[in-house]
DNA sequence: AATAGAACTATTTTT
DNA sequence: TAGTTCTATT
């Protein structure tokens, strides 16, 4: 069915209860003038400044309501882009709410499923196929160390890595490997081999039929640009585009943006089909542009690495004439304690537009800091405020602890699995990410894309077959020379001399299972991707019809075939049982997209599975306590907010530091943070870091500075955690002494930091002015902090010379007392803790958890299967 | 070809 | 430290 029917508006069959009818209109009821004045505002273009927490996606989703129920448009005609998928479902769901059914057509998804969908419509327009593969930074990654290998560009420091960043940058200006060799300077080696590796990343994307995440935007505009008929079917169907988070789109989201609202040329008009009506045309024979309503703050931008251009929503007036600007100040979200912190914070970027959230819910309670003396000890306070937090009947999934680094979660984790805190880390090292799961996955990519050398590559030794370089390599090149799919290629391996008899068998068997599997995925009718017919009489369990084979049965198949699990399984590394559960856990995904998306297929399953975002796993009838980054928690919210880490060189991080604006934009992201808190705000830091196997002093952020001293309830100070009183500063030498019953306990394990003769005073530099005079002096302190950890680091090599250990090392090991049995009375002895009595054990199997009365610490609770526990006899 | 151990190196955020 | 890549061995 084409998404393309509903094009008139008259007639429209719902929505015909009026506001106007009497009583309080339900899509305005409850407004602010300002949220009334964004729902209601007509015209070509509208702003809507939102502050955080202002009730932008209220405003959004009545807009949207509000055009429907008043015959402004079809649902079909509204494109509405937000920034991860899960707050696409959401608005989806609050828009059917208010309509009933309203949502049905619409189109709510992130910049980039709408491309992919566009995309796959449009393929064959430029040389793709309709089931094109999506490529991750992982892939790309893949694909250009081969290629660098081969250009040995690697001996001019060319990593996949970096020519891979630099890649994405040029493809989110839109610029392509011509473009960048028309500017580039022709004397430069490195610049010419550069331009030799982009040339060679798209080609060999093309010959693959696949896209790199950034194609699907620019290549979007791309098609848009060079088929304005296509353009216009798009131009025509979307009548209202909604974009929220605006102020991180970068030049191609931007670009398509542009594209989308561009109103349809008469020589365009007369290709349509169907036909143009009259009322659809303006008075010079043009299909008006769409309206265009974009929802940001310049305050939120935080994804300037990633292209985002603040300067697209700083300059939306100019871009856009005729629009209007409601800006949104009232904050529903967050106390004023947290607002004030947050504004004071904020306010230190100098090259914004004055804002200021208020609230009317009055002030809260104080902001809460804290400094541990590691990053182990920051981590222990968290685990037990977030046990007070629960005890006292905060529900975990209603708290979150933020951090700037993936790396952070280890100690953090760590605590909360001591504690048997219920959480969940959002992003870092994805389920999709981990190897196994890739490896199954590469079979279901290279069924649906029989071209894509990636995914090939990679099934060929999953698992060890006996398929090494060499044959691959065989592999490869025959299959180019006879312009073949991989698959075809293995079918025909006896043409290969170089490879041995032995393999043949083996490569034929694996050809056969892909080809077979591909069958089956296309609903075993004929595709372009298998021609030769099978002479093989296992062929009849395939249904003769057109029904594409559910996504979990072509993937049992695999791993039935492949005998992955069973390989797994059979090894004696405890870490392969938990690789194997993954394979299990990723046939079980299967299934429920089966179940939830029934004859999708497989292109579907993939597309889904590349897009998902960090924030789409939040689950919030989890029951869990939620680990990310401050970047992941964008647009959430949460009653109570741990941001740790909020230390100089962290956060702001050094990397940042020496960029232009870099500092600005780690302000914002200390913004964001703040602002994601509702009740309870908990600042942490830890006065000494363990950064790769050495453990370096930090110092307070600038922006700890920065939050007036009244607003933060210091439980543990950073000045008294300095040791013997070094040089302090003033800001946090001021509030010295509220810190209360914590410190006797805390300085207790001062012993565990590092020689305090460093003084720990706050970061000098102010918040960056000129950036020639502030990045002289950071590179300065890199270099010594440099030679100090070469320093260390000989040391260190020596003591371990010498026998003795290190003395600050934290135990990493993953112990795992699975078949420990514990009963209420028995005693037992922890690492830390020492001795102390079992009072009883609850929960069943890996998850059984034993509450323990220690003799010195008192009652704690331990996941029997992880605590570092032993029984006493 | 596969494995185990040694050497090396990188330390930011992500659709 | 930890993850990866290189090298030597079987």
């Amino acid at each position: 069915m084409s998404d393309f029917e509903l094009l008139d508006p008259s007639g429209l069959p719902y929505g015909t209860e009026s506001g106007a009818a009497g009583g309080p209109d339900p899509l305005l009821d409850g407004l602010n003038p300002a949220q009334e004045r964004a729902v209601l505002s007509r015209g070509p273009a509208l702003l809507i400044v939102a502050g955080a927490g202002s009730g932008k996606t209220r405003v959004l989703t009545h807009r949207i309501a509000h055009l429907i129920r008043e015959r402004e448009a079809w649902p079909s005609q509204i494109l509405a882009i937000t920034f991860t998928n899960k707050a696409a479902a959401e608005m989806r769901e609050r828009i059917d709410g208010l309509l009933g059914e309203g949502a049905q057509g619409m189109w709510i998804s992130t910049f980039h499923s709408a491309c992919v969908r566009i995309l796959r419509r449009e393929a064959e327009r430029f040389g793709y196929v309709s089931g094109f593969t999506i490529y991750d930074s992982a892939d790309s990654r893949a694909l250009l160390k081969r290629i660098i290998k081969e250009l040995d560009a690697d001996t001019y420091g060319f990593t996949p890595a970096n020519s891979g960043s630099k890649i994405s940058k040029l493809k989110n200006e839109l610029s392509d490997a011509s473009d960048y060799a028309a500017t580039m300077n022709e004397n430069d080696p490195r610049d010419r081999l550069f331009v030799e590796i982009f040339r060679m990343y798209e080609q060999e994307l093309r010959r693959a039929n696949a896209f790199d995440f950034d194609d699907l935007i620019g290549q979007t505009v791309h098609l848009f640009r060079a088929h304005p008929d296509v353009a216009a079917v798009y131009q025509r169907r979307f009548r209202h585009i909604l974009v929220d988070e605006y102020q991180d789109t970068n030049h191609a989201q931007y670009s398509l943006i542009r594209e989308l609202t561009r109103p349809i040329e008469p020589e365009q008009v007369e290709g349509l089909v169907p036909p143009a009506r009259a009322r659809e045309l303006d008075a010079s024979g043009r299909v008006p542009a769409a309206s265009l309503t974009v929802v940001g703050d310049s305050d939120q931008s935080i994804y300037a690495f990633r292209g985002a251009d603040i300067r697209n929503i700083v300059e939306f007036e100019r871009d856009f004439p005729g629009a209007e600007v409601v800006k949104l100040e009232q904050n529903y979200r967050s106390t004023q304690n947290i607002l004030s912190a947050a504004n004071a914070v904020i306010g230190n970027n100098f090259d914004r537009q004055e804002k200021n959230l208020w609230t009317a819910e009055g002030d809260g309670p104080k902001i809460t800091g804290f400094t541990g003396y590691s990053q182990h000890d920051e981590a222990r306070f968290v685990a037990e405020e977030i046990e007070d937090l629960h005890r006292g009947g905060l529900a975990y999934s209603d708290i979150a602890v933020f951090y700037r680094t993936n790396s952070q979660t280890r100690a953090l984790e760590e605590l909360l699995i001591r504690s048997a805190i219920p959480y969940r880390v959002l992003g870092g090292t994805k389920f999709y990410e981990r190897a196994e799961v890739k490896d199954a996955m590469s079979y279901l990519t290279s069924i649906a894309n029989p071209y894509d050398p990636i995914s090939w590559s990679r099934l060929l030794g999953a698992p060890k077959r006996g398929i090494g370089p060499m044959a691959e390599a065989h592999l490869a090149n025959f299959q180019e020379a006879q312009g073949l799919s991989f698959h075809e290629a293995m079918l025909r391996v006896d043409e290969i001399p170089q490879i041995g008899p032995k393999l043949r068998g083996t490569v034929r068997a694996l050809g056969e299972l892909l080809t077979r599997a591909a069958k089956m995925a296309a609903g075993g009718g004929p595709t372009d991707v298998a021609p030769e017919p099978i002479p093989d009489s296992e062929q009849a369990e395939g249904d003769q019809e057109k029904r594409p084979a559910p996504v979990a049965d072509l993937l049992k198949l695999v791993l039935d075939e492949s005998e992955m699990i069973e390989k797994l399984r059979a090894r004696r590394d405890p870490q392969d049982d938990a690789r194997a559960e993954n394979l299990e856990e990723l046939l079980a995904v299967a299934r429920e997209f089966d179940v939830k998306q029934p004859g999708a297929g497989l292109v579907a399953f993939l597309t889904e599975v590349s897009l998902v975002a960090a924030a789409d796993d939040l689950d919030d009838q989890s029951g869990t306590v939620s680990l990310m980054t401050m970047h992941t928690a964008k647009g959430l919210e949460f009653k109570a907010v741990f941001i740790t880490g909020v230390e100089e060189g962290l956060l702001p991080h050094q990397m940042s530091v020496d960029e232009v604006g870099g500092v600005n934009e780690e302000r914002r992201l200390m913004y964001v943070g703040i602002t994601r808190a509702r009740e309870r705000l908990f600042i942490t830091l830890a006065s000494t870091r363990a950064t790769f196997g050495d453990v370096a002093v930090a110092m307070p952020s600038r922006f700890l500075q920065e939050i007036p001293e009244g607003l933060i309830d210091w439980r543990q100070s950073p000045g008294e955690v300095t040791g013997r009183g070094g040089t302090e500063s003033r800001a946090l030498n001021a509030v010295r002494g509220s810190g209360g019953s914590y410190s006797g306990r805390a300085r207790g394990g001062a012993s565990r930091g590092t020689d305090s003769s460093v003084s720990f005073a706050p970061g000098g530099g102010g918040g960056g002015r000129g950036s020639a005079a502030v990045s002289e002096p950071a590179s300065g302190n890199m270099q010594s902090a440099l030679d100090k950890w070469r320093e260390r680091k000989r040391l260190a090599k020596e003591a371990q010379a010498a026998g003795g250990g290190f003395p600050n090392t934290i135990g990493g090991a993953i112990r795992d007392n699975g078949d420990l049995e514990l009963a209420a009375g028995d005693r037992i002895t922890h690492d830390e803790y020492g001795e102390g009595r079992v009072t009883g054990v609850t929960g069943v199997g890996s998850k059984r958890i034993a509450h323990v009365v220690f003799d010195s610490v008192g009652e704690r609770k331990l996941l029997v299967k992880l605590a570092p526990i032993a029984k006493v006899d």
